[in-house]
DNA sequence: TTTAAGCACTCGACCGAGTGGAGCGCTGAC
DNA sequence: GTCAGCGCTCCACTCGGTCGAGTGCTTAAA
């Protein structure tokens, strides 16, 4: 089958492609006659019905029932999006809207938010944003406070403007000024240091001192590495969901249901993000390729942001699989692009 | 228009509750025939007809079409619940249900969004949660954190278990040991005071010896104003939204779209429900009644919740004005008073 | 072997007429 | 005031017929 799609000769790819462009302008399923008409190749509708036919046995196009034209099939888009697309440049005003989306001296999350609303908004879609991953981060400062007995608050401040905050509750009780000295030792050995790097320090001296004091260093290292960790749910913002609303292929309300509650719980949408994260280009997935049964008919359109470099984070935009790629693809990716250096400037480097 | 309601005879009245009951069960307009076999009343459907002539006059219902059955009107369901309405205790696994729904060692957050899951849940609507104002609420720590150049984090303990923090930018630098003096101070002269009390006090004192200190202070505790303070956006925490997409009388997607959205916004959904935050009982309102035009066949039942005798919130589901009122009223108004005695036990009281 | 023309067929969308049933209003008797 | 009966209205459903788009197949030309 694989293979089948590489013996497509010109002017097959040339059919599939109209047909596809025009299902997805229309949304109406495409005729041999129409088809004929508006490819550009000089040739009569009962050869175009003959390719279709191919077309057919090879799973790109089906038609909704006998008599009806045809649509394509998911592997119809795949191939299409792969090898067949052309992809437009932004338009100016989409550039424009885009860019005027981006305020650099915002906090992280602020940036955030705003980049999944701009997805949703330019897009007319869904658009969502995985939060960076802050794996090598520096975390500039730690501060504990004590709240009641056994209840500490750990304050991580990382890259000197996220700030983040967990309560622990431990078996022992420390007071606020032991818990001041452990601050005080953590921040004199931890400056600018990753994560990481602190907390494979700390086992090191650990294996020497042996007390409470390094375990509740240790503790609040785990809590700083839970805090900006992995895996958090919260980890992704969402936006413009009731945009999908307006579909008429996506009017199924039980379908829609599911759609909106996987939005809410993020759990999914995470894990088809966190499967976008390799990979250095826009992405995208068609229908239930993904395994998900809710998926049908839906696509997504993401692609990979990078400070300094490297990844950090993927966004894109979800929507139905009906949809327009040739102009959300170059959205999907200038934006990538765009956040990925507005989160290159630090806020703390230019403030005032 | 409002007399004629109250000269309704016991007979009009019990026909109207029969009816309207009927129609919420079923979802079927409700013809003559039905509603006479049906009320319990030795009456014909002629004299039935009669009666419904009467009440289509007042308004209270009218039928969608000539020679279909009759449906309640807007003002028919504001008497139905007024005055017509004999709530039903709630089911024992309602009860049980939403008992076990609370867990009163949860943080106040966690309080919230397991309230207003639990009522949609329970429901299967859409829950939602106005969350308390800490009008006279105890802060019970104050600290300072230098970020940088001007930037100053402060971070608030409320009441020993709720944690607020906020970046202040501000024109003067001040060193950690500044800072550190100026909690202290105010840690000795606001323990246990609410906001108010601080502010005030501040103010006095600031009358006498000014200098950079006490604006410095005042404008700690101006933010704790405001991050504890009222018209926060994310005060209201809302559940369960895709319920509503199973309701047949909500389907028409334009509406949907304008309803989801709104839960988004979260901005009109405080709205009604500061609205209802006056009154000490389970409040309702029926479709258009708030203005709002995409709340069209939707009604919201609230009640306030207190601790301590104060009211402090609201909490309440939002659905299609169709739904079983009897069973949704006592729902709402247990959960809001579970939810009071849940915030009343302060965890920091039995901790350990 | 590829291309194209013609033809029969299928299927959905649409329209109009006909039918059954639910339900109403009205009238007149009690 | 009550209510049985009658005629009427309107909806929902079905049935048959037509139209148009589109297909598959066959056949003939290039």
């Amino acid at each position: 089958m694989e293979n089948a799609t590489i013996n497509l000769d010109a002017r097959a790819r040339t059919l599939l492609r109209t047909l596809i462009e025009s299902y997805i302008r229309d949304g109406q399923p495409v005729g041999s006659r129409t088809l004929a008409r508006t490819s550009g190749l000089s040739v009569s509708a009962a050869t175009v019905r003959n390719v279709m036919a191919d077309l057919e046995d090879m799973g790109l196009i089906h038609s909704p029932h006998t008599s009806a034209g045809r649509i394509p099939t998911p592997a119809g888009y795949r191939l299409f999006v792969d090898s067949l697309l052309e992809v437009r440049n932004p338009s100016p005003e989409d550039i424009r809207a885009i860019q005027s989306g981006f305020d650099p001296s915002a906090s992280t999350q602020d940036l955030m938010d705003a980049t999944s609303n701009l997805l949703s908004r330019v897009t007319r879609m869904a658009g969502m944003v995985r939060l960076p991953r802050h794996r090598n981060v520096a975390l500039s400062q730690i501060e504990f406070l004590r709240l009641g007995e056994g209840r500490i608050l750990a304050i991580l401040v990382i890259d000197g403007k996220e700030v983040q905050n967990r309560v622990l509750e431990l078996d022992r009780d420390f007071s606020q000024d032991e818990l001041q000295r452990m601050a005080n030792y953590l921040n004199a050995h931890l400056a600018g240091k990753s994560l990481h790097a602190v907390r494979a320090e700390l086992l090191r001296e650990m294996r020497d001192v042996r007390d409470d004091l390094d375990a509740m260093m240790l503790a609040a290292i785990d809590l700083g590495e839970k805090a900006v960790g992995d895996e958090d749910p919260d980890d992704v913002v969402v936006a413009g969901q009731t945009h999908l609303l307006g579909y008429e292929e996506l009017a199924d309300m039980a379908r829609l249901r599911q759609l909106l509650e996987a939005f809410n719980e993020k759990q999914e949408i995470l894990g088809i993000l966190d499967q976008c994260i390799r990979g250095d280009r826009v992405q995208i997935f068609i229908g239930r390729e993904s395994g998900l049964d809710w998926f049908e008919n839906c696509s997504v359109v993401t692609a990979p942001y990078s400070v300094d470099g490297e990844v950090v984070g993927v966004l894109g935009v979800i929507g139905p699989t009906r949809m327009s790629y040739d102009r959300v693809i170059p959205i999907v990716d200038v934006t990538a692009r765009l956040l990925g250096s507005a989160l290159g400037d630090h806020p703390v480097d230019d403030s005032k």
